[in-house]
DNA sequence: CCATGATCATTA
DNA sequence: TAATGATCATGG
């Protein structure tokens, strides 16, 4: 992965600082597509993301949860689960598992890549909608302010500001959400 | 400057 | 280890 990241000019550590983009662009450009920062899938039609595994017990299990896309408060109260940029994205997800060494890893490499299809997982997909409409009406109701990580069992949503005083918050998918769209044996 | 990529840090 | 909140590099 490293040596794609090279041969693509993406950054993947500087001064002391990882780039923490750097897989998600490297994927994208080996997809074709650019690495562009519109609220929309990126791809023709879907929608590539990846996430570090680290094994516990000898099982590969999700580092992290993964954003899945800002939330802009207003749409957010205006937009049912099926219209929002959350539900066109996911149902188009492109999941890209790879592996994690610790901090500032260079070395990681692809496990696996599993397109997701909601179609052929009717229950989830309600219970996600839930959680959606579960978040949107506390924004509702409570304020955007009012929401957290708590919210959800499928999807969350966190803080996620570039840092530096300002604080917006994105859809986030949980890790047993991570574990229904990919199976990683070993 | 901000949205997007995803990871890092802290706490329990 | 897991959960939650905070942060950083990039490109337009």
């Amino acid at each position: 992965m490293a040596e794609l990241a090279v041969k693509y000019n993406i950054t993947t550590f500087k001064d002391g600082k990882q780039n923490k983009g750097w897989k998600g662009f490297t994927l994208e450009h080996l997809a074709g597509l650019s690495n562009d920062n519109k609220q929309a899938p990126n791809g023709l039609g879907f929608e590539l993301k990846s996430t570090a595994f680290y094994k516990v017990k000898g099982i590969w299990t999700p580092k992290e949860t993964f954003a899945i896309t800002m939330i802009n408060p207003a749409n957010l109260v205006e937009t049912p689960f099926f219209k929002s940029h959350c539900w066109e994205k996911l149902k188009a997800l492109v999941y890209c598992a790879v592996s994690w060494n610790g901090k500032h890893n260079e070395k990681s490499e692809l496990l696996k890549v599993q397109s997701f299809d909601f179609l052929e997982s009717e229950t989830l997909i309600k219970e996600i909608e839930a959680d959606y409409e579960f978040i949107r009406n506390k924004c509702a109701t409570q304020g955007f302010a009012a929401l957290t990580g708590k919210d959800g069992k499928w999807i969350q949503a966190r803080t996620k500001g570039a840092g530096h005083g300002s604080t917006s918050r994105a859809f986030y998918a949980r890790k047993t959400l991570i574990q229904e769209i990919i199976k990683l044996e070993e």
